[in-house]
DNA sequence: GCCTGCTTTTGATTTGGGTCAAGGTTCTGT
DNA sequence: ACAGAACCTTGACCCAAATCAAAAGCAGGC
């Protein structure tokens, strides 16, 4: 399956810019039409730059397709990527003007957007709506305390197994598998991408991307492309003691 | 002004639990009702568990008085506190069965508790109350990514002094202050829990915190309190490019 | 083919913060 | 007032990851 299905998916209803992970029972018909008449599509280029911190922001959106990043910066540079937007993933802030975060598309990428005035109109006057976007916002807040303790107390080998982890757990919920035994995808991240992420740099990420090859607990062909042998044997090299479905 | 008066302040109209910075003009008569009857107090002893993650959590509070922190931890016992609770937050998961965090009064604590299916009802039937919950949501999400800024990329160094500023900030806000000049307040934590939440260990804690004295970036009364002759240089010692009124 | 400009890997060296250890302070209960 | 227990500070040493440096892989354009 095409991540653009994965996308149909998760819109299931074909009415709410939200993403579903079970089939959606809630949507009205009227919801649908508003929706559809305020939705419009953007694309942008690799590199491209979808808003700065500070910005205002007036629509919010769903990837249809490519990759995006949430990153946080400080004066000197330093950088650190506080989110990762894949297929079906939801961005925007309803009720705040600007945007919190730099949003970078790190592919070419295709987003779904909404203006925001009249998806805001939308949401007070349909209450599961609001209620649906409170359960994604608390799923981010969960993920974003989860990678809290990843910065905090691992070392980098784990930080780098609990990320090829949560990326191979993602895919496979494309896929509509469970993740578990041999798994097969591809690393939608630069080295040094990976490295603002994990709080790291990128020599330390490729030295123990390479550590982890060398100890057969994932596979490389090329420098993309990922085997995992043993999901198991990776949750463990990651350190994590839950299932950490939140993250990501 | 006593805590227990910021407590009211937050709770300002009377009626709701969700923290009001500015006067709150939304809430109606029988909402008020509705959260008096299902209100009802709790407390804790120093030291002592609200909850423990992935265990039932059948109510949502504010906290009155005491402070409690919001942790996450690895079998192997490395811990990462991923939220301080001081009096006038809130905490709860509406929608959400189980706690996801361990909640720990590291204080006598007083909450002011809702039992968790009522208060969904009102949230239902009260789009105002639902997106106040969204926009405190919102808050926190942020707040945990700018805390991914300081635990991916800052020094031990700037995190404390982001540490600091953080707590000079939220105290000036239960003074009804803005944080300026010199501000003179009581750390509310142990060095061993601004280790966990910086994702150091308590001896640099104290190694930086002694440097900073010595520096004159901050001044020690004993151990807890604080004076800071000049918050603008803390606030470049912390790194922050930002005027950073998230965090906490 | 063969430049040119990435991205990635690997090596050598340095360093910030962790670890281990020993005292010092402050608080609490008797 | 005193004993014991927390809590905090400081020192010595070590190590994981950063930094500095160089070379290898790889992709696109001519």
């Amino acid at each position: 399956m095409s991540l653009q299905d994965a996308h149909n998916i998760s819109l299931q209803c074909g009415a709410c810019p939200i993403r579903h992970r079970a089939v959606c029972a809630r949507c009205e018909t009227d919801e649908l039409a508003l929706l559809e008449e305020i939705k419009y599509y953007r694309s942008f280029e690799a590199g491209q730059t979808v808003t700065w911190a500070g910005d205002k922001m007036d629509f919010v959106a769903s990837v249809v397709s490519g990759i995006a990043t949430l990153t946080q910066t400080m004066e000197d540079g330093r950088t650190q990527m506080v989110g990762l937007l894949l297929p079906s993933d939801f961005v925007g802030r309803p009720g705040r003007e600007t945007a919190a975060y730099n949003v970078i598309a790190t592919t070419d990428l295709l987003m779904c957007c909404f203006r925001k005035r009249p998806f805001e109109e939308m949401m007070v006057r349909t209450p599961h709506v609001a209620q649906r976007l409170l359960e994604m916002t608390l799923d981010e807040l969960d993920a974003a305390r989860e990678w809290m303790l990843l910065l905090g107390r691992k070392t980098a080998r784990e930080k780098i197994a609990s990320l090829v982890a949560i990326i191979a757990r993602r895919d496979a919920s494309l896929k509509l598998r469970s993740p578990q035994g041999r798994m097969v995808f591809d690393l939608p991240l630069t080295r040094e991408a990976m490295a603002d992420y994990l709080g790291l740099t990128l020599e330390t990420v490729s030295r123990q991307i390479s550590a982890l090859k060398r100890d057969g607990v994932i596979e490389l062909q090329g420098k993309r492309h990922v085997t995992i042998p043993d999901f198991d044997l990776l949750l463990t090299e990651a350190g994590d003691d839950n299932d950490g479905g939140y993250l990501i």
